[in-house]
DNA sequence: AGGTTGCACAACCAAGTAGTTGTGGATCTT
DNA sequence: AAGATCCACAACTACTTGGTTGTGCAACCT
C-alpha cells in the first residue's frame, strides 16, 4: 500500500544508494541515456532502470523521450526539499551545539555526568 | 553481505522515514528517554527503540546511560556530511539551471551558505 | 523482599528493495 | 526486410525494513 509516501522521505531515500548518487553526479554534468549510465556500473541494465525509476518517483531526475533514447536531466526542485529540511535542522542544532560544542564533541568519547543540560 | 555501507547511505536512509525525523526534531528540544520518545507515536516502545538503533548507527543520535534510561542526545556532526553532499551538488545544478536561487534562499530562511560545509 | 518501570533482545511476519534473467516493443542501420 | 540497439515490463530470488509479540534483565519504589 505505501500510503503515499511524504516526498520528504522519497527524496532521501532515493539518496539513500550509491548508486544513484553516483548517477546524479553523472547526470550533473548533463544529460545521458541509460546505456551511458549503466556502463560503468557492474549492473544490468534492467537494474539501473529500476534506479532511474526511484529517482523519477522522487522528482529528482525528469525523463525526456527523443526517438528510442530516454535521456535524463536533473530536477533540482525537490533536491531543494530535502536541502530546506537539512538546512532548518542544522541551524536548530547549530543552536544547541554552539553551547555544548566544545565539550560535548570532546567528551563524547569521555563520557560526563552534567546531565541537566537541557537548554 | 550489506559492506560496510558507508556513512552518507546510513545518514540520508536515517533521515527517508517520518518517524526518524519526527524523533530528531523531538530531540532538538532538549534529550529524552525511549519512552518519552515512543508516546507520541502509535507503536510499541520496542519499534522505537529500533529506529533510536538506526539513527545510532547513522551517528545522528549518541546514548548516554544513566541508571536505567537510557536518555538519547542528538550528534549533528554526521548530518553535516549529508548537508555537505546536497549543498555541493546543489551547488553544481543551480549553476545549471541558476533561476532557483532566490527560490531556495527564501527558503532556507536566514541561513547562510558559508563555506565550511564537510569535514 | 516483591512489584513496577525502562529498556533491549529474539523470533516472527508482511512488505519493500536491489538485483537477476527473460522477453518483447520501438527505433535505427544496413 | 532483417538485424541490431535502446529501453522497460514481468517474474523470480535474496535480503532488508518496519512493525509485532513475548520475554527478561536492571534498576527503581515501597
Amino acid at each position: 500500500m505505501t500510503v503515499v509516501e511524504d516526498e520528504l522521505s522519497l527524496v532521501f531515500s532515493a539518496l539513500a544508494d550509491p548508486t544513484r548518487r553516483a548517477i546524479l553526479e553523472r547526470l550533473a554534468q548533463g544529460e545521458a541515456t541509460v546505456n551511458e549510465l549503466a556502463e560503468p556500473f557492474a549492473m544490468t541494465q534492467q537494474a539501473v532502470s529500476k534506479h532511474l525509476k526511484v529517482l523519477e518517483r522522487a522528482r529528482l531526475i525528469s525523463r525526456t523521450r527523443t526517438a528510442q533514447s530516454r535521456p535524463c536531466v536533473l530536477d533540482t526542485e525537490h533536491l531543494d526539499v530535502a536541502a530546506g529540511w537539512i538546512a532548518r535542522h542544522r541551524q536548530i542544532w547549530a543552536d544547541r551545539h554552539d553551547r555544548l560544542d566544545a565539550h560535548l564533541t570532546a567528551l563524547r568519547a569521555g563520557q560526563t555526568q552534567d546531565g541537566e543540560t537541557t537548554r
